[in-house]
DNA sequence: AATTAGCACTCTTACTGCTCGATTGCTAGC
DNA sequence: GCTAGCAATCGAGCAGTAAGAGTGCTAATT
C-alpha cells in the first residue's frame, strides 16, 4: 500500500527528528518542524496509522514515536534528500589527503581516519581481493634457503609469503623457476587459478623439478583467493560511546565484539550486487551485530574496485551525511590518482 | 618504615580479596580468610594504620578497605606468591600453538589470542624493533619503474617499502646498486645508520650515480629506526566489559581510546630497563590511560628479543595469573623454536 | 601494652509513594 | 476530513524510610 504524500512527509520528519535528538518525536514536534498548517491531532491520527503499518514504534503510551527498522529502510531508499557538505568539512577532508600517499596501506589509513573524524562513527575499510584480480607477474627473491614470493597483479602487489627452497640451489635455478611460474600463472585471475585446482592439471611431467615450487606457489595463490581476513582495518572504535544507544555496557560490548571479528566485518562491508553504495540496517533480533547499521561504498582506483570503505554505527545514523562523505572521498581519490598517474604504479 | 609481618599478611589478604571480588574487604572477611585467631577489632586497628600509611582507601565510612595503587605496587613487588597454572589451562595454551607457525605474524597472532583467552584481559603484542637490530642484507626487486626494498636483519625481514627507480634502467644497474647498498649499510644497526645522519657522510662523490637510490634507502632505514606504529596488535578489546570497573561508559570509552592509539600502547609495553617482566600500575590521575595496569614480558626467539607481549586491564588485575601465563608462553616458544630450527629462518 | 567485646554512628542501597510534565487516544463538534 | 478539548497513562525525579554493612571508639581484659 502506497503512502500518501503527507504520510511520507510525516514519516520523514520523524526519522530526521529521531536521528537528530535520539528521542521519540511527538506530534507537536512534527507540527512545528514541517506541518504548521495541520493540528497536532491530525498528525496524531496519521502517526497512529503509520504505527499500525509497522513504520513507527512507541516505547510507552506517553512517549512520542520512534522509527522502526522498516521506516529507516524506506527513508534511505526513497524519502531522504541529499545533504551538501559544508566548506569546512570539505577542507578538513582535503587535509587528510594532502600528504604524499605512497602505498595502498597509506591510502586505506587516510580513508579510515577521515571517515571516522567527519562522521563521528567507527569506520571500516576492507582492502581489496576482488577475485577477478589478474596475476601480472610473479617474482622470487632468494634469501638464504628461502624465497620471498612477490605477486604483482593488475591492481596490487602482494609480498607476504615465503617458501622454502631446496638446499644449495643457485640463483640461476631460481630465475628459471621464476620463468616457469610466470608461464603458468601470469594472466590468470585468482579465481581461475583456484578453480583449476590440482597441480597435475597445470604442470606437465617434463618439468618435474619445478613441480614442488610451483605447487607451493599455487597454494599461496589459492589462499589469496579465499583470504580477506588480514585486510580489514577499523578506526575510531571509541566513537560508539558518543551515541546514547550504546550507554548500556551490554550493547557497547556487543559492538566492540562485532568490530573485533574482522572476517564478519568484511562480510558486512561487502557489496555483492555491485552497487556503488550499500546500506545495511540490522534489527535487534538478527544474528550478527545487534542493532547496527553499516553504510559502505566501494573504493575505485582507475576504474578498478580495490576495496570498500564505510562506517558502522547505530541504526539511528545520519545516513545523509555518511553518504555525502563517502561520495566526496571517492571523487577525491579519483582526482589524486589521475593527477599523478604513472609513478605510483605500486598502489 | 617497614611493615610488620601481620600488616603484610593483612595487606596481602586485602589485595587478594579485592582482586577476587572487586569489592572493598572488611575486617571480618580478613579474619575468616587468614587470621582466625585475631578478633576483627584488632584487624580494624591494623587496617586503620595501613590506611594512614597510604596503602588502603575507604570509599565511605561503612565500607571495607580497597587497596591503593601503592598497595598494588608493594603487592606485585614483594607480597604476591606464585600461582601454578592448572593442567586444563596449560592444555588450552598448547592448542593455540599446535598448528604450523610459519611467520612472525602468525606467532604474534597466536600469542595475542592465547593471552586474551586465558587471562580474560585485552592483550597487546608489539613486534620488534629493538634498535640494536643489525642489517644483514638489502635486496632490491625491480618491478616496472619501481623496486621493492627488502631489508633482512639478524632477527627479521622487512618488505613494505617501495622506491622509484630512474626511467629505463636495466637489471644490471639494479644489481650494482644493490651491491653498493650492501657495502654501505650491511652489518650496521638501525641506530648506527640513523645516527650517521646525512647521506654525504656515507657515500663518496665517486659513486654519485647511486647517490639518489642510496639516500632513498637511507630514508627508509631511518624511518624504521623510529617507527613502531604498525607493529602493534591488540586482541580481545571486548574483554574489558567483563570487569565491573568499566561499567561506566566514560571509563570504557577511555579504555577503548587508549588501545586505539597504537604508538602510545607500544610505549606502555616497552621495557626499558631490560627486565624480563614489567608491571605498570597507573593511577587515575596520571596522564595516559586512566586507571589501567599493563603487565608485559619481552618475547625472545633464539636469545634475541623480537618484541613484547602483555595485557592491559584494570588495576585490580590478577597479576599472579597473568605472569604465570606469560612465563609459560615464553617457555613454549623456546621449545617450538629449538625443536624445528633451521627452515624457519624467515621468522 | 596489646587485644577484645560491645555499642553507637555513618553511609549505602533498595524500596515506596508522591507529584509533575509529556503525550497520547478519544469524542464531539466544525 | 479536520480539530479542540479532555481524560488517561506513563516516566522521571524527589523525599522519606528501613535494613544492612562496616567502622571507630571506649572500657574492660589478658
Amino acid at each position: 500500500m502506497a503512502l500518501s504524500d503527507r504520510k511520507k512527509k510525516i514519516l520523514c520528519s520523524v526519522v530526521d527528528g529521531y536521528i537528530e535528538t535520539a528521542n521519540p518525536v511527538s506530534s507537536k514536534d512534527i507540527q512545528q518542524r514541517c506541518l504548521p498548517d495541520c493540528s497536532s491531532a491530525t498528525i496524531r491520527n496519521e502517526l497512529s496509522a503509520l504505527e499500525s503499518m509497522g513504520y513507527l514504534v512507541q516505547p510507552h503510551v506517553s512517549a512520542g514515536r520512534a522509527p522502526s527498522a522498516k521506516a529507516f529502510r524506506l527513508y534511505v531508499d526513497e524519502l531522504m534528500d541529499n545533504e551538501r557538505l559544508t566548506d569546512k568539512e570539505i577542507e578538513l577532508i582535503n587535509t587528510y589527503f594532502n600528504h604524499q600517499i605512497d602505498s595502498v596501506e597509506d591510502m586505506v589509513e587516510s580513508v579510515a581516519k577521515v571517515l571516522t573524524s567527519i562522521t563521528n562513527y567507527t569506520s571500516v575499510v576492507v582492502k581489496g581481493h576482488n577475485n577477478q584480480e589478474r596475476v601480472d607477474q610473479i617474482r622470487l627473491l632468494k634469501l638464504a634457503d628461502s624465497a620471498l614470493v612477490v605477486i604483482v597483479t593488475d591492481s596490487s602487489i602482494y609480498k607476504d609469503s615465503f617458501i622454502d627452497l631446496p638446499k644449495n640451489i643457485d640463483t640461476k635455478w631460481v630465475d628459471r623457476a621464476e620463468k616457469w611460474l610466470n608461464k603458468i600463472f601470469s594472466n590468470h585471475t585468482f579465481e581461475q587459478i583456484a578453480n583449476q585446482g590440482n597441480i597435475d592439471n597445470i604442470i606437465s611431467e617434463d618439468f618435474a623439478i619445478y613441480r614442488t615450487i610451483c605447487s607451493k606457489v599455487l597454494a599461496i595463490l589459492i589462499k589469496m583467493n579465499s583470504n580477506s581476513k588480514y585486510d580489514v582495518i577499523t578506526e575510531g572504535a571509541d566513537k560508539i560511546f558518543e551515541h546514547p544507544e550504546y550507554d548500556d555496557p551490554q550493547k557497547a560490548k556487543s559492538f566492540i565484539s562485532t568490530i573485533e571479528h574482522k572476517e564478519q566485518l568484511a562480510e558486512l562491508l561487502s557489496n555483492k550486487d555491485g552497487l556503488a553504495y550499500s546500506i545495511k540496517i540490522c534489527e535487534e533480533d538478527e544474528h550478527i551485530p545487534s542493532g547496527c547499521s553499516v553504510v559502505s561504498a566501494s573504493i575505485n582506483l582507475k576504474d578498478k574496485t580495490v576495496g570498500s570503505a564505510g562506517v558502522i554505527g547505530p541504526v539511528r545514523m545520519n545516513y545523509k551525511k555518511v553518504l555525502s562523505v563517502l561520495d566526496h572521498i571517492n571523487k577525491l581519490l579519483d582526482d589524486i590518482i589521475s593527477n599523478d598517474s604513472g609513478d605510483d604504479e605500486q598502489v
